[in-house]
DNA sequence: AGCCTTTGACCAGCG
DNA sequence: TCGCTGGTCAAAGGC
């Protein structure tokens, strides 16, 4: 079965892969392969996120922080210019950021080369896309995660400034490099909150998450981890995971791993797809934990798996995949119009800070819709380094 | 003993 | 209606 894999129009979705994948991902360095794959990936040593970025960007003189530099990729329409800093993972056709929904067929092959890689987009569907360590639960559970969720915003009630203060701190807490506390700045309340809260219940009835995993990552020091333990497990999100399945999509070169949550009566999935190199890829994650991740002692194996995991089942793969890396969020919207009604509602509420740090030219949207987005890929990669670090 | 991964087969949706 | 593809099931085996 799975082996008419040749090449797909792009009618399909996730391609993040292509980008994140091995071009750029010799066969050790687990994370730090691509802290923004296609651009990272070029280097074969790990410089600090600034440093990665700024190759990256050797034209934009202008970008001088990482947020910046990201922003600079996202925005504008020159964005061709751009390396593949950001896997692109289009998700489902073209992007959700955009909002031209109309022939997104077609224009997922444009938006690899146009948009930063590492950058998913998913249009019909509601997907987010995140880097690949960062726990999609502790988004979807926390409270800046809310703000896809109906009851969104209920429960901490902080304003987006609120939250970016607490973002800053707790970036200075985290240690991130100075790259992470530059990108802080403009770190939206999402990412406040999913840094430092984590306790949310979870309200999205069926989001879909898509997290991109281009794997390499701010440069930590993880890169010992074998690839073996790189593959086992999906990316860590404080849930335990049972594999049901694994297929060769046609879109993809990489087989597609189907994960479930093993929690009884939770309905949460996620498709995992991943590298030759072991890799993931993207991760695409399908409804909503109707429960309280594991305990503790669970959570702290997959967790612990950041620093020096158990063994197994782990997440070993997410925690070397962590690293920090990941850039890629996107987020869309699908079935879910809680979350996407919660999102646009949300960037009228916070965006006026960002307003001015970047455009996101992913694509065009207003000032309206965008923020969210842009802002979560912000905040998430930014948060990454943060808890990487 | 329990849980998870692997893997082939089956089923459903779509063009 | 048929074929293709993606997603899921379930048995077998491993840790």
């Amino acid at each position: 079965m799975g082996e008419s894999q040749e090449q797909k129009p792009s009618s399909q979705p996730s391609k993040t892969v292509a980008v994140s994948r091995p071009t750029i991902t010799p066969p050790p360095r687990p994370f730090t392969d691509a802290l923004f794959n296609g651009g990272l990936g070029m280097m074969g040593f790990s410089p600090g996120p600034m440093t990665l970025v700024s190759n990256l960007f050797p034209d934009s003189d202008e970008l001088k922080t990482f947020s910046q530099l990201l922003a600079g990729a996202m925005a504008s329409p020159a964005a061709g210019k751009i390396p593949n800093f950001f896997p692109l993972t289009t998700t489902e056709g073209q992007g959700g950021v955009s909002g031209s929904g109309g022939g997104g067929d077609d224009t997922g092959s444009r938006f690899r080369h146009n948009k930063p890689a590492g950058l998913v987009i998913a249009q019909p569907p509601p997907m987010f896309t995140l880097p690949t360590g960062l726990s999609p639960a502790s988004l979807l559970e926390s409270p800046g995660f809310s703000v896809f969720s109906p009851i969104a915003q209920g429960p901490f009630g902080m304003t987006h400034q609120q939250a970016l203060a607490q973002v800053t701190a707790q970036a200075a807490q985290a240690q991130c490099s100075s790259a992470a506390a530059a990108s802080l700045a403009p770190v939206s309340a999402f990412t406040a909150n999913m840094t430092t809260n984590q306790q949310m219940p979870i309200s999205l009835h069926s989001s879909t998450v898509t997290v991109n995993e281009p794997s390499d990552a701010c440069q930590s020091d993880h890169r010992s981890q074998p690839a073996s333990l790189i593959v086992d497990k999906p990316a860590d999100d404080g849930y335990n995971w049972r594999k049901y399945g694994q297929k060769q999509v046609k879109g993809s070169e990489f087989p597609r791993s189907y994960y479930k949550c093993t929690s009884p009566g939770c309905p949460v999935k996620k498709k995992v797809e991943r590298s030759i190199d072991g890799q993931v890829t993207e991760i695409i994650y399908k409804g909503q934990h109707n429960h309280q991740p594991p305990p503790p002692s669970k959570h702290a194996k997959d967790t612990g798996s950041l620093n020096g995991n158990p063994g197994k089942q782990g997440n070993s793969e997410s925690a070397s995949q962590l690293q920090c890396g990941s850039s890629n969020i996107l987020m869309s919207k699908k079935d879910q119009e809680s979350s996407q009604a919660t999102a646009e509602h949300i960037s009228g509420t916070s965006d006026s800070e960002e307003a001015g740090e970047n455009e996101v030219g992913v694509d065009e949207k207003d000032e309206d819709e965008p923020d969210p987005k842009r802002r979560c890929v912000k905040s998430y990669i930014f948060v990454l380094c943060a808890l990487l670090n």
